[in-house]
DNA sequence: AATAAATATTGACGCACATCGATTTATAGT
DNA sequence: ACTATAAATCGATGTGCGTCAATATTTATT
């Protein structure tokens, strides 16, 4: 049985076009926060908590140096959303639609 | 210049274990809704909304027979996502990260 | 025409979340 | 110790969304 539950919560913290371009700004390398902060219209507080949300999702790690938090892409975690899109997408042998009728016995989602 | 609202769009659509759930059924090939009705456990009216989502961010197409509608889904637009992953998480050569500052004159998101 | 089945639309409700300003905590430098 | 900087937390607010019941629309059948 998939867990859609785990994955929606990382698709949802995808869903947020500033949290896109953070990942976008962490491509290359850590980053600083208040180096992020100087290229987003938002508030310090409104950054910590884009931060928070990636970093329970498990997209971003965060190192504390110092005053500074520097934060950088988990790529495991970049590599699981994309094997679960295949899964998702893709014709596969235990598929649910083989399967469909019992599949709701089991009073899933 | 990358248009992180749409992008945002699909993941927004995918962030919701329902409609995970929905693409996982159509994996195989297109469905009828009635079919998928009887596997979920929402009502019709919420099942036509999920279908709304995911066609308006083009995850997935309708067909319509007669009474019935057939969904399927749109692996072209599957493969943008996949791609979009990969641009978005790895390292590139034009990355924001290294014309930050001139990104930010920019006014971008 | 009348009925039935499948689907879409509407209106309402409650909850989650993006955002902000203000405050607090942590650390470095003087 | 005091000040300044970086970041996290708190409380409040407005908006968006998942869900439902009820109704409307579409199409086939009799």
């Amino acid at each position: 049985m998939i867990d859609y539950t785990t994955e929606a919560t990382v698709f949802k913290a995808l869903s947020e076009p500033t949290r896109l371009k953070i990942l976008d700004m962490l491509s290359c390398g850590e980053m600083c926060a208040c180096e992020m902060l100087e290229c987003l219209s938002i508030t310090q507080s409104t950054l910590s908590h884009h931060m928070k949300v990636l970093i329970e999702c498990e997209l971003v790690s965060g190192r504390k140096d110092a005053t500074w938090m520097y934060y950088s892409i988990c790529r495991d975690r970049v590599e699981i959303l994309h094997r679960f899109i295949d899964y998702l997408a893709n014709t596969k042998e235990d598929c649910i639609c083989g399967s469909i009728h019992m599949y709701c016995r089991n009073g899933a989602i």
